[in-house]
DNA sequence: CGCCGAGTTGAACTGAATCAAGAAACGTGG
DNA sequence: CCACGTTTCTTGATTCAGTTCAACTCGGCG
């Protein structure tokens, strides 16, 4: 466990006592998900946080009209949870779905709180990711509410270079609230 | 100030012993910002949250464009700040200003932290509002992604029923992310 | 009274969606 | 290693929601 890509991120990320850091990973297990595979469904009660080891997770809802509108993409080093559903322990309104073979470390509520009693600099981490999340998400409002097809793109590709490769079209077409038709459009544009 | 709008709030919304809402309300001001008046602006650092007292903000950018895309409304009982700037201590790039003559009381993020840490109750309120917030967001993406110009409108006086008397449309045409001609449209077919 | 900003309406335009068909890439089993 | 079906990507033709630009209306206010 002390090997894990979340023990690093840790470290190196969080400015934590090595104590803390070692009780939060002894509470965490790793878990195999199979590409296509939840770790979260419409209607169940959102328990955990998952950190991504290796592989990648998206977020998304289905809308009334049935279409798919992804969230968030967690590629390795994110951490993906619904955070509603957590805090207010409701049934989610979204999906959690493996889009490669993925392992995440699992990362329970009550851990996170008890640590954020105990360890300030923990609470203080804690918080950080959710500020982080809130600037994220912003962005992607102001990005929304601006720009057009192709810079929603231009954009993507600087945030997200390795995906590019990673993941079928649809999927980032649907992450930039765009059709597959209008995307492979917009790249032969920029290709040429 | 324990008459304050703000006390009500923290007495009724969170569960934190007296005291330490005194504590809080100690520190607090109450000031005035007439209407077109700036709280925040770009480039600035963000030093404060505001609790809307009476009046209404708006939080906003200026896109490359030079248009005005507006973040979020704050009416009465709503917190506002750039905890990006904040967080990190950056340089805002957004606006906050009165869009009506507003009373608010500024809180200090040192008062925050300071209390975060002496009292569980008030670290867990703290985090309410963050993850209020982030539901917030994410709602206004999915919204962003999915609903046409007339469901953003219908949603819109679904969730600031009061804000469509106060404001001019050519705002909510901006939060909406249309531009005001359509906004006028939209509701003439509604009208019918 | 006359100005001014906000809202409305119309006509032309445009970026992106939709629908449909075909081409390329991919994985799986024989 | 090839053949097959499935999924993904591309391309074209058409449609449509929303933008743009411009003219006009309305209500408030000095």
């Amino acid at each position: 466990m002390d090997t894990s890509r979340f023990s690093s991120y840790l470290r190196s990320h969080a400015d934590i006592d090595p104590n803390i850091i070692g009780q939060l990973l002894g509470q965490c297990s790793i878990q195999k998900v199979a590409k296509g595979d939840f770790l979260l469904r419409t209607d169940e009660r959102c328990k955990h946080s998952f950190f991504v080891e290796i592989g990648l997770l998206k977020q998304y809802i289905i809308d009334s009209k049935g279409k798919e509108h992804i969230i968030q993409f967690a590629p390795e080093d994110w951490i993906v949870s619904d955070r509603e559903s957590i805090f207010y322990d409701q049934p989610s309104t979204y999906f959690i779905q493996a889009v490669e073979d993925t392992f995440v470390s699992t990362i329970s509520q009550e851990e996170i709180d008890r640590l954020s009693l105990s360890s300030p600099e923990f609470m203080k981490f804690n918080n950080r990711l959710l500020n982080n999340h809130i600037r994220q998400l912003q962005k992607r409002i102001i990005q929304l509410l601006g720009a057009s097809a192709e810079e929603r793109y231009l954009d993507f590709i600087k945030v997200y270079p390795d995906l590019t490769q990673r993941i079928p079209q649809t999927l980032i077409a649907s992450f930039l609230g765009i059709t597959p038709e209008s995307l492979s459009r917009v790249r032969k544009e920029l290709a040429r």
